[in-house]
RNA sequence: UGGGACGUAGGCAAGCGGUAAGCCUCCGGAUUUUGGUUCCGGCAUGCGCAGGUUCGAAUCCUGCCGUCCCAGCCA
């Protein structure tokens, strides 16, 4: 029995259309594919693709492979081959058995290549790469000088024989011409409206070593002819990409028909964009050969391994994919619902922990002498199942530099000289005074006495103590390097640059400071490398690789929101 | 210029002839031992513009305007 609807499901155009196919009998299942060039790591783009071909499978019952695009034997290498898979699986996606290689088609897409020469659907062509460019009929400017598409020219090889063509595409793979002196066309219409059509490259001669075919090969297959039948040969039912691909469906389903194939069904959809980032592998492998960055995996970088390194949950980045929607709109989104996404994920999830990442030494004039009490801690308030910790409270503690001012701006409930302020889990205190070093202006120590009356931060006469601020136990404190992290680029959309700029310009200066001096309450220790965990009012933090057992490092993943500095910015730009 | 697509709030995005969902941002307020979380409330008399059809149009028609993509022997 059928179960009732509680709701309907929200369905995109493509899971209307796949399930508009089903009903048809277009297709009696659904098998998709999600299908990178291992030419870089895996970015939050990809990750919407993958969310879109894995998900459309599932929800329609069916299967999604994994494939390697790689007919590009320039680019492709092993290392991305292991990276992109490893990205993959942490992200939650499971392609079971069914990895495949492009690349294991070579020998099959030749033989598809010699049918269409059989079927006088393809040629041996002799012009060069100019020459190409020039007879496809590209813009050409009018006598007033506005530009225009005329229709091409036939290659004046194109009517080969079928016989003399099969002779020259073997011995073009068997190496007997040099790099780009021959390429196999498709015989299609040079004077087709669609530039794709106008005899469109199947394949050209490239002398250089595979990654995986090594030196089998020297003739290449373009992208047009190698991605429709590669579809083809896993039995895609749905070939999902994204929307630059449009102009290519026509040329896509044309190889598929005339090779007689499979005939996967081609849908586009927009590519992610998302604020203050590059999302396209050629940028992003310019900030890793230029150095701008540490790595593909460093943390500022939109790819998935940086987002990981940098603590970003696998969870908090399916829930953004799933609200961003799908759809033909070209868009740009606001990286804030992305850092929501996480945050969310992280409050319920992160255990809580103190951490000072600026100290300033604080002093308890009435504390007695060398007297240490182990207080207790709520790990995640969102999670009584977490339990508690105790925390190390003494008489000389630190606290965060910005939670003092000596002259506190309105609405500041921080420590101030006669102020009172609760110390989380600890004691309400009240500050007497502090000292400056001379020369620099700088506070070196606060003062202050506490109440013994209310331990562990209640107050028995229920009196307002509005600031509650975190601390760290000096004698205890376990010091650790902070990584923190801003927007790798200032400007929303780091694209648009001003003539004779380009994005390089607008990486930010301060999209890394690094806190030296940071210390936290010892149960940090236990922490293992890619945990991520909260700081009490500072955000979450998740620990670096780069830690060693003398000293841990960690990653500001991203801030808790705060709505006092955004208050008191305001303050300040209105005097 | 030719060809292909797309225009709903600051950003995404539902809506499929019956009178503009939801999320993020932003702005108020309540609760709070994280200025966090949570909770309440506000935010499109209008859907690129102009006409038309209709009792009724974001949805259908016509014409404009704007934006993006293609013109690699990259994918």
């Amino acid at each position: 029995m059928p179960e009732v609807n509680e709701k309907t499901e929200y369905m995109d155009f493509i899971r209307e259309a796949v399930a508009e196919d089903l009903r048809t009998g277009r297709f009696k299942e659904v098998h998709t594919r999600f299908p990178p060039e291992p030419n870089g790591w895996l970015h939050i783009g990809h990750a919407k693709a993958l969310f879109v071909d894995f998900g459309v499978a599932q929800d329609f019952g069916g299967k999604c492979n994994l494939r390697m695009d790689d007919t590009n034997p320039e680019k492709e290498d092993m290392e991305y081959v292991e990276a992109i898979q490893r990205d993959i699986k942490w992200l939650g996606f499971d392609w079971e058995d069914r990895l495949f290689f492009a690349s294991d088609y070579y020998e099959t897409l030749y033989e598809l290549a010699c049918k269409l020469i059989r079927k006088g659907l393809a040629y041996v062509d002799d012009l060069d790469e100019e020459q190409i460019k020039e007879y496809r009929g590209t813009n050409v400017p009018d006598k007033n000088n506005i530009t225009y598409t005329p229709p091409g020219k036939n290659s004046p090889w194109r009517d080969r024989s079928i016989e003399e063509n099969l002779d020259l595409f073997a011995r073009m793979r068997a190496g007997e011409f040099p790099d780009g002196s021959k390429t196999l066309r498709a015989k299609i219409d040079m004077a087709h409206p669609n530039l794709l059509m106008r005899d469109p490259v199947m394949y050209r001669i490239r002398r250089m070593p595979h990654y995986r075919t090594g030196n089998t090969w020297c003739i290449y297959p373009m992208y047009d002819f190698a991605h429709p039948l590669s579809d083809a040969i896993e039995g895609i039912t749905h070939s999902l990409c994204s929307l630059e691909y449009e102009i290519h469906r026509p040329l896509y389903d044309w190889f598929v028909s005339n090779c007689e194939v499979f005939p996967s069904r081609q849908i586009e959809f927009a590519r992610l964009n998302i604020t203050h980032t590059v999302l396209s592998k050629r940028w992003l492998l310019q900030l890793v050969r230029e150095k701008k960055v540490s790595g593909w995996d460093d943390p500022r970088m939109p790819t998935i391994a940086g987002m990981r390194r940098r603590g970003y949950s696998a969870a908090g980045i399916r829930d953004f994919l799933g609200r961003i929607g799908i759809a033909k709109t070209d868009s740009m989104v606001d990286i804030q619902l992305l850092e929501h996404c996480i945050r969310e994920d992280l409050n319920a999830s992160a255990q809580r922990y103190m951490a000072v990442l600026n100290p300033v030494k604080l002093v308890i004039e009435n504390w007695p002498q060398g007297r240490v009490e182990w207080l207790d801690a709520v790990n995640n308030p969102e999670n009584p199942q977490a339990g508690m910790r105790k925390i190390p409270f003494s008489g000389t503690l630190y606290i965060e530099r910005d939670d003092f001012r000596e002259n506190p701006p309105p609405k500041y409930y921080r420590l101030y000289p006669g102020n009172q302020v609760r110390l989380r889990y600890g004691y309400i205190i009240t500050c007497t005074g502090f000292d400056k070093d001379p020369a620099t202006g700088e506070v070196t120590e606060i003062r202050c006495t506490y109440d013994p009356a209310t331990k562990g931060g209640d107050a028995p006469d229920n009196r307002k103590v509005k600031g509650t601020i975190h601390w760290v136990s000096a004698d205890h404190a376990v010091p650790f390097e902070a990584r923190l992290y801003d927007y790798l680029f200032e400007a929303e959309r780091p694209m648009e640059v001003s003539e004779g700029k380009t994005f390089i310009d607008n990486l930010s200066d301060h999209s890394l400071t690094v806190e030296k001096r940071a210390v936290a309450e010892p149960a940090l220790r236990e922490l293992a490398v890619g945990q991520t965990v909260q700081f009490e009012r500072l955000g979450y933090f998740c620990k670096d690789p780069d830690s060693t057992n003398e000293r841990a490092v960690f990653n500001r993943t991203v801030t808790l929101k705060d709505s006092w500095t955004k208050l008191e910015k305001k303050l300040l730009a209105n005097g």
